[in-house]
DNA sequence: TTATATTAGTTGCATAACTAACTATATGTC
DNA sequence: GACATATAGTTAGTTATGCAACTAATATAA
């Protein structure tokens, strides 16, 4: 049911998290330095295919919370700057798989550099224990909406 | 300096929540069924107006955590629904000032009770305890981040 | 096997976000 | 008073979001 897919807008930083948002900035801003000009957004579709390369839009719509219309403008957008490419598949041919070009790979070494030392000192003060609590504050919050379906 | 300013796309559903997201389209529904249809976004600038009546556009800028250009054109399009009035500041005349119209103050009763009734289910079963520790985690993430300049 | 329904992706439309450049008003200093 | 600076708001440009309507390919059912 297409219906039951959550909405990037809604979940966002919920998700994602304050600490991941200051990562997307930090290497924003890392790579414009570079001349390289990625949007947050950008970054958050890149991240899911370092992690599985190959990944179908769809697929990739539901690991970024996305709806489909804005996973294949994102995917347009990467397609133009070169870091990304469609193939289509040929079991499905509906379906168009996702696959990093050579120039968006050697970006992930940096990128996961500068995450780890963002987290790090996002999270520098905070215990384990927090952080299995906060967690599990928005899960049940979230189930407790989900089950009303009011997300 | 403006570029302290917060970024609403990026401390959107942090600072809002989870539940606040679903009130808002609960909301949402609710006024579309009765022919108004207001976005999240504009919920969102109501809600203070609700709270302080006539507060200037950089101030419900504060509030909302949106820059000034998105602030302009969320009240421009609230004024086009005629839910919101833009009334020059007497002391100083580069202020406009936001009101509320007739239209829009009697939508806020039944706002609040659905706001309420929304709230109270998303925190159904989570302690006090609990929602003063994710409070505390995020303040104390929020600030190892903006001391290194990362938000 | 043909008709029907489902699925993956695209496109059009409206709203919204941020940056940067701009206008107009206010303030501060000499 | 005159000039520089700061402040409030607007506008232009680009990207992103969600919904709805669409195309094309696949699966299901008669």
């Amino acid at each position: 049911m297409s219906n039951n897919q959550f909405k990037r807008g809604e979940l966002y930083s919920v998700v994602n998290g304050m600490a991941t948002t200051a990562v997307a900035r930090r290497l924003q801003k890392n790579f414009r330095n570079a001349g390289l000009d990625i949007t947050i957004e950008q970054w958050s579709v890149l991240y899911h295919l370092w992690k599985e390369d190959g990944l179908s839009q769809l697929e990739l719509g539901n690991r970024t919370f996305r709806d489909k219309a804005s996973t294949t403008r994102l995917i347009d957008n990467l397609e133009k700057q070169e870091l990304v490419m469609r193939v289509a598949s040929k079991e499905d041919r509906r379906i168009n798989l996702v696959y990093l070009t050579d120039i968006a790979k050697p970006l992930q070494q940096i990128t996961y550099e500068l995450a780890n030392q963002t987290m790090n000192e996002a999270l520098l003060d905070i215990s384990k224990e927090e952080i299995d609590i906060v967690k599990n504050v928005f899960q049940r919050v979230y189930d407790n909406l989900t089950n009303k379906d009011l997300l």
